[in-house]
DNA sequence: ATGGCATGTCGAACATGA
């Protein structure tokens, strides 16, 4: 199976890419969704089932909002983090042929003197604690999804431009070594990759095009899932489509 | 140092993203 990740930036304008992409994409089984931007009133579930596919999705109007897409049914749904009162939607899990899909958008923060920055330590601090016990459950877990965190400064274009700021600050990258502890793997980087690879552009100031861009959106899997893993890459072609989103696709391919 | 582009809001300037 191939599983994937794939901020949207709104699913109103990208739908007809989502499923053109999946149309071309066969044999993916899972894409996991981030800023669908749309209450579950409007979402549009008829037409995804109409293409074939299974859909759980939890969202709210203007901001936030995830959504799983399957090719195979999805069971067991939760949505948000039980026990952490959240008024934004950013958390959609379920469970497809044994394997535990959680689709995470992981608040940005937006700067370090934000009142929105302990707010997204807070909220991965509570996702730490609720994949804990998510993986006594289900061994063989992936938590899909856009981090707002460039782990590395090598997941960054320019890390001496960046340097302290949000999405590289050292209680970001903390969390993210928090989530690795747990017994997590960033399955991208368990192959060799092209230097200077990113999940994100600008759409300012020619971002894409200069490749001035981050490596945000991950696929971390449980130990019982990576030695079935056998390739992880970074789709950029959506980017180049018409009204792109400024993310693209993370494909993490699994031998199950 | 700032804004740059895109999206959504009840109808234009603003909030948010990363």
């Amino acid at each position: 199976m191939k599983i994937v990740t794939w901020n949207v930036n709104s699913l109103k304008v990208r739908l007809p890419q989502v499923l053109e992409w999946l149309a071309d994409n066969p044999d993916v089984t899972a894409l996991c969704l981030q800023e669908t931007k749309m209450e579950d009133v409007v979402f549009p579930k008829a037409d995804i089932e109409a293409a074939g596919f299974h859909v759980v999705f939890a969202g709210q109007k203007t901001y936030n909002g995830v959504a799983i897409i399957a090719r195979a049914a999805l069971s067991d749904v939760v949505i948000n983090i039980p026990g952490f009162i959240d008024h934004q939607v950013r958390l959609i899990a379920a469970t497809m042929q044994g394997v535990r899909l959680v689709c995470a958008y992981i608040p940005n923060g937006q700067a370090l003197d934000s009142e929105k920055y302990p707010y997204k330590l807070s909220w991965l601090a509570a996702l730490t604690a609720f994949l804990k016990k998510e993986m006594v459950v289900y061994s063989k877990l992936a938590l899909l999804g856009d981090y707002n965190i460039a782990p590395h400064d090598m997941d960054v274009h320019d890390p001496k431009k960046w340097e302290g700021q949000v999405l590289v600050s050292g209680p970001e990258r903390a969390a993210f070594q928090a989530l690795l502890d747990l017994g997590l793997t960033d399955s991208y980087r368990l192959f060799d990759q092209p230097e200077k690879t990113f999940s994100w552009w600008d759409y300012r100031g020619f971002g894409f095009r200069k490749n001035a861009g981050m490596r945000i959106d991950h696929i971390l899997l449980t130990k019982e899932l990576v030695p079935l893993c056998s390739a992880c890459v970074i789709d950029k072609e959506p980017r180049r489509n018409e009204r792109p989103s400024d993310h693209t696709p993370v494909i993490a391919s699994l031998l199950i």
